[in-house]
DNA sequence: ACAACACATAAGCAGATACTTATGTGATTC
DNA sequence: GAATCACATAAGTATCTGCTTATGTGTTGT
């Protein structure tokens, strides 16, 4: 299930961490790995969940792999918030409109 | 840590099933359980985890415990999302904007 | 062709997680 | 005030998860 395999990536700091290093642009897995301390083959175990979940997208470069965001498992993320939209905290309830238009 | 509370609390299907039950009203633990084959103490295992998470909130109503929807988990979510704005779709890209202004 | 490189996969293991049964705690009812 | 009820906590256990070391696969450079 797509669901519970976002959440599940999700629920590791490590995978966060990757994902979060990825926001700033596109990466191989050895640049993802510097100041990091995590093994080589942790690195590739955490891409493989990543990508498996629709977080990361991968795109092979001769023996290199750069990976970047898959807005995929981001964007349902964002439209299983809108199930709760009707308990936000009034100041972000202008909210509540635009992600009525995520619902397509 | 609250990021890591949160997340490591929605990676268990049967934690989200139950924030779900709970985003059509208030329940109390007994009601949760209804329709869900689930254990009583696993029910009140789940809840604790949930509340750790400030995804639920608790209100005692004499030996009755009444649980809703804690918006705290939720926005803390909303906001981590917006990292990775620059990575959305075009077309939900309306939302944006929007998502800026959580950030006060 | 061979060595070096970037990364993936396999297998094993320690710690975490979600369940179970048993028991505890506080409130209500008779 | 004793029984019952709603829920919490304790302790034990099977399964899952993320790491490790070892090895495999495909690519590049000489």
């Amino acid at each position: 299930m797509m669901e519970n395999d976002i959440f599940k990536a999700l629920a590791d700091p490590t995978r966060r961490a990757i994902l979060e290093k990825l926001s700033s642009g596109e990466m191989n897995a050895s640049a993802l790995r510097e100041g990091m301390e995590i093994s080589q083959p942790a690195m590739s175990q955490h891409l493989t969940v990543l990508r498996g979940a629709k977080l990361v997208q991968e795109e092979r470069h001769g023996r290199f792999v750069n990976y970047q965001v898959n807005p995929d498992g981001l964007v349902f993320i964002a439209q299983w918030l809108t199930k709760y939209r009707s308990y936000w905290p009034a100041r972000i309830d202008a909210l509540k409109g635009l992600l009525k238009d995520m619902d397509q």
